[in-house]
DNA sequence: CATGAATGAGGCTTCATTCAT
DNA sequence: AATGAATGAAGCCTCATTCAT
């Protein structure tokens, strides 16, 4: 999910995008300096904005991409499971699973991204809908099978499931000894509380 | 919960903290500069300096007052209820009456104050401990009780709800047609997945 | 020479013309702050500005006063030689008298006022100057009754020797072990040095 | 001594240096602004910070690099000479002419870095007892060859001829009729005072 | 394309001075 | 006279961005 997109991204493009999530995950957007991503993609100051028109754009297409990447990962994966529980489970599992591969990427989607949301108005942030409509549907795809409750709406849940998700990772990833918080019991224990709350009594 | 507080704290601190937490909440810390806190509170760049230390100092001293009125506000609430499930959803509607009247404090001590938890990391914030605290006994008492299923973690349960009512928050306050987001509604939905995820079946 | 004066200078006047050699003894002029001064002449910071202009006035009147009570008191104890060897060791002896007496007077004339000399454009150290015709006219006065060399400049001199008992002095405040620099002995090798130098050979 | 060097010492980093020495020989080291270094060097502020760490590294660099070149021009041409008399006076000789060809520089080093001495406690100013040493060894020399008086200890002498120096130099800087300050003349007198009081009667 | 030295706008903070009490 | 809270001008320094090579 990386470095491995063979199109036509340039390889310092890529560089420099890894570069931002790492010392972004570290060090927060406004503590993150050019020069420290320059740095750690081992280019010069200069050549950043042969690629990025600022600062900022960095950090959009952090998200672009990135989230870009994950979202037809998860997709693809969904496309084994059929019945709505079983997808929600597996898209908790899937997150997790990002997570867990990507920790400082996570970090920064969740932390910074969460952050700036607001402050870059004219962003619309089309990539994070993407993502939440994929539990939004199947959510909908449950209540019209029947399988789930129907009182209940998609739109808050939807919310509801990717705060849970964003504040597990996040205290997952700040989290010293994580054996605490094996991932496998997270996505397990998740997956009780919301399919129990979701499907028909 | 902004100015009420009787005690000695100076009237110009309160002032202070209550602008510093509208900008905040408008312009995000770091965007935030001293002077339009100071223009807000309507006193002059240097006396920020004869309350506080520091701009950050500011910010800590929103989350350790701020957040010390809520919790004891919440637990005030909580004393009315007895049974697990009453405290529980008791809790989360506590959470979003705050959230409704205080909607720039909640933005600040939900967002911000997450942003800037990497660099706090030496600041233990024992204050939003204090608060998750009160989920995580509500938990154990239900369980106790044998109210609650006795398989589901505490600890993992509270950082769920916590970051469902979370990011549930977050949505509300960007939301421009609130009215999408009835607040009751939200708490009634959030209970009610809580509780048949947490109930024994 | 301290407090001494019961002159019709008031008592806070003194204060804080006290606590401020002490305090620029130790900081130097531009680092001391207002509200130190104010803080070991146990006044307001305010009060001070009923007694001085500005900060830099303190320095001058420090200069002004504390120079003019040390030239009467060298005149005074000079009454007492009348020959030129022995008056200019009188003077000598003097000089490293009152350095020990007032260790903080002496940093301050010395260096503060050294440094600020030329800036302080409109300020004619008039003190300055008496204290340095104090040597002048010993020299002159050694010449005229033949017993110093007449080929040497009296205004040459006197820059010579007050320069070696500034520099000696602030040598010795500086020193840590000062019995290093037992100032009886250097009065004694001063004398024995500018008097060979000086006397017809 | 000022821009003459072909070292790898880039040109900027001079140009800065000099600069620095022109602002604070003008306006003593705490009135000076970076920003008037800056515009005398012609670069800009930011520029200053490429170059030293701080504004304290500039006057340090001074202190540093000047000191060094003064002492083995000094010592170069202490070369030339070699009985204890001839040497002390070459000294004094170049001394003065540093004065005369650097009198900026001389302001600096000898009135700003004595007033920055204080501060400057930690930062043992090893240069200038390299300085001061080649007097000590010249008086040194002088009473093993049976030349100068044994009785006077060259500890403090050197400080006495550093004084007297110093205080010569700051008031032919400052004096706007240098011609009554002939430093030919100055070079003669101090020599002969000193040599007077240093050699066997 | 790549570099990295240079720029300069702007922020946090200090502190001499004022003034209402 | 005395206080000390308040002021606000101004400085050091950082860092995103540019541009000559």
């Amino acid at each position: 999910m990386t470095n491995s997109n063979k199109t036509s991204r340039s390889n310092k493009h890529n560089r420099i995008i890894d570069a931002a999530v790492d010392v972004i995950a570290e060090k927060g957007y406004h503590l993150s300096r050019i020069s420290d991503i320059a740095k750690r993609a081992q280019v010069a100051d200069g050549t950043i904005y042969l690629y990025f028109k600022s600062k900022e754009a960095i950090l959009l297409a952090i998200f672009e991409e990135k989230m870009g990447l994950l979202i037809s990962e998860v997709n693809a994966a969904l496309l084994e499971e059929s019945d709505p529980c079983s997808r929600l489970k597996e898209f908790i599992r899937q997150h997790f699973i990002h997570v867990e591969a990507y920790p400082a990427l996570a970090r920064v989607l969740q932390v910074e991204l969460r952050q700036s949301r607001q402050f870059i108005r004219e962003y619309r942030p089309e990539k994070l809908w993407d993502y939440l409509r994929i539990v939004g549907d199947i959510i909908q795809q449950g209540q019209q099978e029947g399988v789930f409750r129907a009182d209940l709406d998609p739109f808050i849940l939807q919310w509801s499931l990717f705060g849970t998700l964003d504040e597990l990772s996040v205290q997952w990833i700040l989290s010293k000894k994580r054996e605490r918080f094996n991932l496998e019991q997270v996505v397990h224990q998740v997956s009780a509380v919301f399919l129990s709350g979701l499907v028909k009594p």
